[in-house]
DNA sequence: GTATATTGATGCCTTCTAGTTATCACCGAT
DNA sequence: ATCGGTGATAACTAGAAGGCATCAATATAC
């Protein structure tokens, strides 16, 4: 099948108009370039497709079937090149998201739901990941954008800061510290802590060290969890107290509490991240989305 | 887009290679000819499909979906071409067959169920109706061959001799005809007959009251019905008796018993017929298989 | 660091496909 | 018999597609 696209489009309009002429004119062309083109089609396909003769033109049965088969062509054709653009455009195709614990209990959820509306056509992979997880797969290309706790430092990466969480303590309900009015930092020194592991939490349990070394303590960390929900559940079993991001202060356990922490302006910055080495239409448009997006938030 | 199939062909050999020089050899073309497809494949589709600089070529996300596209095409003319041949043929496509009630309680249904087997690929259209109707329905081309009473008398008809039946009685089982041992038609002309109506069953009741008169007598036709089965519930209510062709003998209804007729050696036939003004490559296909099976199963 | 090999892109010329014009053969209607 | 319509055919022409030679950029080898 050497033929061009444009044979089967002549044949769909002369199969329309059973009329060499008349078909001809339609698509611009004179009768008999018309003529030799359905000969050369006939030739290729190795079948006849039309009968004729000197008074009437019309399908055979092979025709007809051919027909239906030229239709599903060029609308395979139609949506390839559509498709295409759309992919070129970041209107469709796929997205890998990575997020935190912090991310997720706090704005992207939102975020999320605004984007599945504006790009319907786009399929979101979502991965929850530590932070410096989520680093290394935007570095593979494993991720298109990530949601982690910021700042990054790659060369390769751009960011733009999404979330800002204060600090706030969590505390069982019947715990000491519960009472006082206006919580400082320097109120908890005594008290056991519960922390996120050292390994992959070394970020954030960094910021909260210098922010206790600040006032002239060092945590007693009694304990720790791999994650946020493992943190609060320890907490809720009254095996310490933790200081952690206000986001993660929506989780309903009825045996916690959360305190604000007075005296204390640090904030713990989840940023939006990518990188800038690999094109991907889809994260870009994302990007101007989230752009947009955090503007109106902050409107409202 | 009035790019041909060629460029897309090319695409998809460099997508595959992602070499330029060696997806042209392969193509057998040269290096700078499929630099140039690509480049004005690019500017139809309006995006960039590869992206290529003096070390690797690699596909945008646009070029993958492009790719899908393109298989998913090529596929489709693939398809629309072999089926075009396979309804050319007679493989594939639609066939409607009329038949009477003779021919669907003879050898039709073995047949037909041959005839599946043989041509997976064609759409099986079954109409019972009178054989006149049939005859009608092939000069409109709404039957491509009808199993009917023949004979067939028009120009434009073909027709092949499918199923001969005898004649026999259908009577009630407490009928005192039904005790005699060798059973003629003369035996018969004292009783009440039940047959089909006059206008459906016109060639057929000629037929009998021929045989009637050859043998001296004139049926008293006290009921008619329009199809066999009309007809046999009639003889089980004890109306009447009938003569019906073998085929209808296998009704299986306690109430009613069959009897050979001696001295009448005249046939039923059923013939395929079919139009030949009309070309449709399944029922030439049918009509190949017929033969073939007709003698195969006269062998038997 | 220079030389060499390999990559895709570009300019010019050739080839062949596809389109145009002119004409034919055939048929139905007037 | 003529006229107006059909599709097919032949010869010619224009434009797309391909080939050849070459360029610019990069990677590899020594």
């Amino acid at each position: 099948m050497q033929t061009g696209l444009r044979r089967l489009h002549y044949f769909q309009q002369l199969a329309s108009d059973l009329n060499f002429r008349q078909a001809a004119v339609k698509l611009g062309i004179t009768q008999p370039a018309l003529s030799r083109a359905i000969n050369l089609l006939e030739d290729d396909v190795g079948t006849r497709l039309l009968e004729r003769d000197n008074r009437e033109v019309r399908l055979t049965l092979a025709g007809e079937s051919f027909l239906r088969g030229c239709e599903r062509v060029m609308s395979a054709l139609d949506g390839a090149v559509s498709q295409a653009c759309k992919v070129a455009d970041g209107q469709a195709g796929q997205l890998t998201v990575g997020y935190t614990d912090t991310a997720i209990s706090g704005l992207l959820p939102d975020f999320i739901r605004c984007l599945r509306i504006a790009l319907p056509e786009v399929t979101l992979h979502l991965k929850q990941a530590y932070s410096q997880q989520q680093k290394e797969w935007l570095d593979d290309g494993k991720l298109d954008i990530a949601f982690m706790t910021g700042p990054s430092e790659s060369d390769n990466h751009a960011s733009l800061d999404f979330q800002h969480d204060r600090f706030i303590v969590i505390l069982p309900v019947e715990h000491p510290a519960a009472k006082i009015r206006s919580l400082n930092l320097e109120h908890l020194a005594e008290y056991p802590f519960v922390m996120g592991d050292p390994i992959h939490w070394q970020v954030y349990n960094a910021h909260f060290l210098r922010l206790c070394q600040a006032v002239g303590f060092t945590p007693d960390i009694v304990q720790s969890a791999p994650d946020s929900r493992g943190i609060v559940g320890m907490v809720a079993c009254g095996m310490g107290i933790s200081v952690q991001t206000e986001s993660l202060g929506k989780q309903g356990d009825p045996r916690i509490t959360f305190r604000r922490l007075n005296g204390v302006t640090d904030r713990v910055v989840t940023q939006a991240v990518w990188n800038t080495r690999f094109s991907q239409p889809v994260r870009d448009k994302t990007i101007q989305h989230l752009k947009a997006w955090m503007v109106d938030s902050d409107a409202v």
